[in-house]
DNA sequence: GCCGTTTTCGGCCCGACTGTTTTCAGTCG
């Protein structure tokens, strides 16, 4: 049976397919199946077990694309994608991926010359046979050429992980802040969204002097090539092909810009609507008043919302799927509520690189109210610790326990769940820790079944407080092992086991997809974590906190949010309880 | 295709840039 993800994946194959059908992304039959996609990606009920009438009570869906859902489910395929696969073949969908070839021009190629693959259209220009083609001329054919030349390198639908793209855009709005035109600067798009993987990287930067701004950067050592530039909006692709696109804009106008180069698409076109309804035009330089065109609000986000009568949504929830008509906004988890780190490593871990020491001087400094050292388990030969070594680390852990009184050590561990759900050590000997994390380390090929049953299984080992990066992704390298998401959840508020989102740029894990099909699971518990092995690494917890944020985790779901008292509670009921 | 205290038809977000045009279509975000 087909999951959500399953199902808004063919949904999106629909909408490409319907793209060529009706020529243009604008078209509404388009846009209204892009709805239907976001719609079942913010379902909370697997579509799979609703009847077509409850599927059409959900907004965004309505009685045609109902009927597909079911008619997916029910066959495992839908006629009309069928359909439509026929006419417009995978090898011509390729095409699209060029930049600069839309639908108009896909299908142009094909009814003038034949051209009905990526091959055939290089043969094309190879015969210098594009240029007879209305509307194409010799630039055209020379831009196709290139773009065809770095397909795969930068292709339209080429991401990148945010581990890549986030410190390339914090340098650029560095560099650009730095100059003497610009006031402000703040990257936006997906990244600011804090989608994990970004398909380019959107700057807007304040400035009075687009043109001065425009030629300084496109001098920036990060440039390889230039694709536009204007006086206001220039492109241009790093020597790893990610694409950065720059926008400036009047002082005045920042804040109405980043609120619509944040987006996301659909989040925007629903704050227009709300706009529309109040007489108000809203675009990239400000809200407006229809009739006068009398600026309303511009100079920050804030202002816009507010302007619109809605309360400032912060841009991790930007998605379009829902967060725009809610009555009340979730209570999000932030930086500043968090009181204790629970994945820390040492270098008493073979592939820490602080040592004990450092980290726990660090976590002082940073005034943590408690943390937990959770060095490897046994079972990870490479990097795991003995019973001695973990014996030798408690008389450190205590020596540190009297010199930082204010900071609460807890000694733990990183148990490693096998493929049967079992951990590292012996009862009696696991009952010694105070608190440990299982994770999935190896073995990431089994069954969906098999996988949620091992996590399962180690939810309710009384010793286990938390399961670490639940996928075990590594974003952009490895996909996350195949897991019934809803019945991990379950067994885990079940249990009393806290579900950790790992604030690696690499991992984020719990992916926000799965945060968010969690948000009406009564009881479940969240541990937002580092999983730091050097010092510098404390800084992660902005990551797990902002990817938490993407899965709308409120602060109450959080238990290192809560004060010492209360999360040593927490710890305690789950340890007394006989392993449900 | 979806939607509706302006409801069953007629709307549907908005603008920059490019290349090809003599005023605009296509693409992109």
């Amino acid at each position: 049976m087909p999951t959500n993800t399953e199902i808004a994946r063919v949904l999106e194959e629909l909408v490409a397919l319907m793209t060529m059908a009706e020529g243009s992304k604008q078209a509404f039959r388009v846009r209204a199946y892009e709805k239907a996609v976001a719609a079942v990606q913010a379902m909370t009920q697997p579509a799979q077990d609703m009847t077509e009438t409850q599927l059409v009570a959900v907004a965004g869906i309505g009685k045609s694309t109902a009927s597909k859902i079911r008619e997916y489910v029910d066959t495992g395929g839908i006629a009309r994608v069928v359909a439509l696969r026929k006419q417009y073949p995978p090898e011509l969908m390729e095409l699209t991926r060029i930049p600069g070839l839309g639908p108009k021009t896909v299908v142009l190629l094909r009814d003038r010359l034949g051209i009905d693959s990526v091959a055939a259209l290089e043969q094309a220009i190879a015969d210098d046979a594009l240029e007879g083609v209305p509307g194409l001329g010799r630039k055209s054919q020379e831009k196709i050429a290139t773009a065809i030349q770095r397909l795969g390198l930068h292709g339209k639908d080429r991401r990148t992980p945010i581990a890549v793209a986030l410190p390339l855009a914090e340098e650029l709005v560095a560099r650009l802040e730095e100059l003497p035109e610009v006031s402000r600067a703040q990257y936006c798009g997906s990244l600011r969204r804090f989608r994990e993987t970004v398909a380019d990287v959107d700057i807007v930067a304040a400035s009075n002097d687009g043109p001065a701004v425009m030629s300084h950067f496109i001098e920036f050592p990060v440039v390889a090539e230039v694709i536009g530039h204007g006086d206001t909006k220039t492109s241009v692709l790093t020597p790893q092909g990610l694409q950065i696109d720059l926008r400036v804009v009047k002082p005045g106008q920042f804040g109405a810009a980043i609120l619509y180069f944040t987006g996301s698409k659909q989040h925007n076109i629903e704050l227009r609507q709300v706009a529309i309804d109040r007489g108000l035009l809203l675009n990239e330089y400000g809200l407006e008043e229809t009739d006068t065109g009398k600026v309303v609000a511009s100079r920050t986000e804030a202002s816009v919302y507010k302007a619109l009568g809605l309360r400032y949504i912060p841009p991790e929830m930007r998605e379009g799927i829902g967060e725009v008509r809610l009555d009340k906004l979730p209570d999000l988890i932030e930086v500043d509520d968090i009181r204790g780190d629970l994945h820390v490593h040492s270098t008493w871990s073979g592939d820490g690189r602080s040592d004990l020491d450092d980290m726990v001087a660090a976590a002082a400094t940073r005034g943590l109210d408690y943390i937990a050292m959770t060095e490897h388990g046994e079972e990870l030969r490479i990097n795991g610790l003995t019973r001695d070594r973990i014996a030798a680390e408690k008389v450190e852990i205590e020596r540190l326990r009297e010199k930082y009184p204010g900071l609460t050590i807890l000694r733990g561990s990183e148990l490693n769940i096998a493929p049967d759900g079992g951990v590292d050590y012996d009862p009696d000997f696991l009952a010694g820790f105070d608190w440990c994390v299982a994770s999935v380390h190896t073995h990431f090929d089994l069954s969906e079944a098999e996988q949620t049953n091992r996590v399962v299984t180690a939810m309710q080992n009384p010793a286990v407080s938390a399961i670490g990066h639940l996928t075990g992704r590594r974003i952009g390298h490895r996909p996350g092992i195949e897991l019934n998401a809803r019945a991990v959840f379950e067994a885990a508020a079940a249990t009393g086991t806290a579900l950790e989102i790992n604030g690696h740029l690499h991992r984020l894990d719990v992916p926000s997809e799965l945060l968010l099909q969690a948000r009406d699971t009564a009881g479940l518990r969240f541990v937002i974590s580092t999983d730091s092995h050097h010092t510098s690494e404390f800084e992660n917890i902005r990551w797990g906190v902002s990817n938490a944020r993407r899965g709308w985790v409120t602060k109450d779901k959080v238990v290192n949010a809560l004060p010492r008292g209360e999360f040593l509670a927490f710890v305690a009921a789950k340890r007394h309880q006989s392993g449900v």
